[in-house]
DNA sequence: CGCCAGACTTGATTTAAATCAAGGTTGCAT
DNA sequence: ATGCAACCTTGATTTAAATCAAGTCTGGCG
């Protein structure tokens, strides 16, 4: 595999990267250009500083390992680009994505000594990474980090909330109609510019991936999406996008209002 | 209805009551027999005294509602006896329990202005009751206790994704298996007395509660429930409990090896 | 003490989604 | 440009669990 100018910031394979130098230093929290959407709002000029210097970027292609259910608990992290799936499997290999993480959200929380989930890069994503030490101690050097990170639980708490309703009580059309909405919300977050964003859902997840967050099989899916676009629901755009053409019918139909 | 010995703590109908004002004063949570087992085991002598006047005990009987879907988040709650059902609604009725609250256990806890979820009283309920201000004035006085409650949302969120796995991914057979493996657990948790406690689960809700836990219809959960029985793996006891003959073997079919 | 409502169980039938089975697309690597 | 591997779609059939339909059990009340 030669470099193209798509990879060339990542690693071809075999292990994650770390950014250059220059990323690392004093000023790269300042500089980040999601911070205001993550964790890291909560942080003044020097707490910014601390940041950087308590925590290493990291860039990863698709499809990389960042964290091993049951392996030891060592790190957290921030993502600030791309998107990142959690999940956990059973012995026999049934698997289940219970989220997907986007730029601003952070992952690897855990008060046990070993994580209880798996995470995997979908796309091209960077991160930054702090070590279990060093995150406690920004945890007690800054009040406001810690009351933002409680929050911040608190909402992925809310989140898988709604996820068990839909994984317990909707339908497969349900489901998927609630989750091309989440995708367009996500999208919405995570976008900088306002470039034709409207009713854009950002979909770099296979098909697999759906099926496993859903709880449903990759045909269902499928079948489900291709009803969808023929009802003129959705359309499919460039670079794994789906346009959403009625946000109102998808919304009824993801709260279990009947519109056949 | 008039009152029973069994019930004349409870109000019967109409709303909570809070209790005697004996219960109310600075001594109630330094006396506490669940402390050690909750969020307040982070408190000191001085802590102790300053969340028992931060907050109300509340007793209610079954079938009380705590918290209603979408109504103000005013107040956060720690359950000392009996146990608490939190679940989301569908506008047609359909409804998911996303868990449900022991002795021991918070709920309540909100970053939005309305709470996200219901909660009811399962069976007879003692609970404090912290006004929102309140709480937050507590997490400041206290940073152990705002790293504890860090940990137990932490731990919560562990426990959402365990039951993204079974609602998504399990058959009928593994949810049962899991649920009642899960309700021993509570209950060895919750149990002070060691008495004959071994393989025992504590079962108060209704077949149609386990149903909206599970994602099943009652129909299924109670097949399930008989087929294990006349398998000799558990045996119904009174009080609402059930005893476990083969953990092991309950494990097995929790975890998706085969074992019929 | 026996009635009754609510809770639970069991059986027969239906159905939504899974499984089985081909193909069709796409994009990257040679 | 071509081949191929991974991904996606569509159709036919099966199946686990839902639904429909009677009962049975239980405990609190008159």
């Amino acid at each position: 595999m030669t470099s193209s100018p798509q990879t060339s910031a990542f690693v071809p394979a075999g292990g994650a990267v770390h950014a250059p130098k220059a990323d690392m230093d004093v000023m790269r929290c300042l500089v980040c250009d999601i911070r205001n959407k993550s964790l890291c709002n909560s942080m003044d000029e020097e707490g910014l500083a601390a940041l950087a210097q308590s925590s290493r970027q990291l860039l990863l292609p698709p499809g990389m390992t960042i964290v091993e259910e049951g392996e030891p608990a060592l790190a957290f992290f921030n993502v600030t680009r791309g998107t990142v799936k959690l999940f956990k499997s059973l012995p026999d290999g049934r698997r289940q994505i219970t989220g997907f993480a986007d730029a601003g959200q952070f992952l690897g929380l855990s008060t046990a000594q070993t994580y209880s989930f798996g995470a995997e890069t979908v796309d091209n994503v960077r991160l930054c990474r702090f070590l279990r030490p060093q995150l406690e101690t920004l945890l007690s050097d800054y009040p406001t980090f810690e009351r933002r990170l409680l929050a911040a639980v608190t909402d992925k708490l809310a989140e898988a909330q709604e996820q068990m309703l839909l994984l317990g009580r909707k339908t497969a059309r349900e489901k998927v109609a609630s989750f091309l909405l989440d995708r367009m919300k996500a999208f919405h977050q995570t976008a900088n510019r306002r470039q034709e964003v409207e009713n854009m859902a950002s979909v770099p997840m296979t098909r697999v991936d759906i099926a496993d967050y859903l709880g449903l099989t990759i045909e269902t899916v499928s079948r489900t999406i291709s009803a969808f676009r023929r009802s003129l629901l959705i359309a499919s755009a460039e670079n794994h996008r789906i346009r959403i053409l009625s946000v109102a019918t998808l919304l009824n139909i993801a709260s279990g209002q009947k519109t056949d």
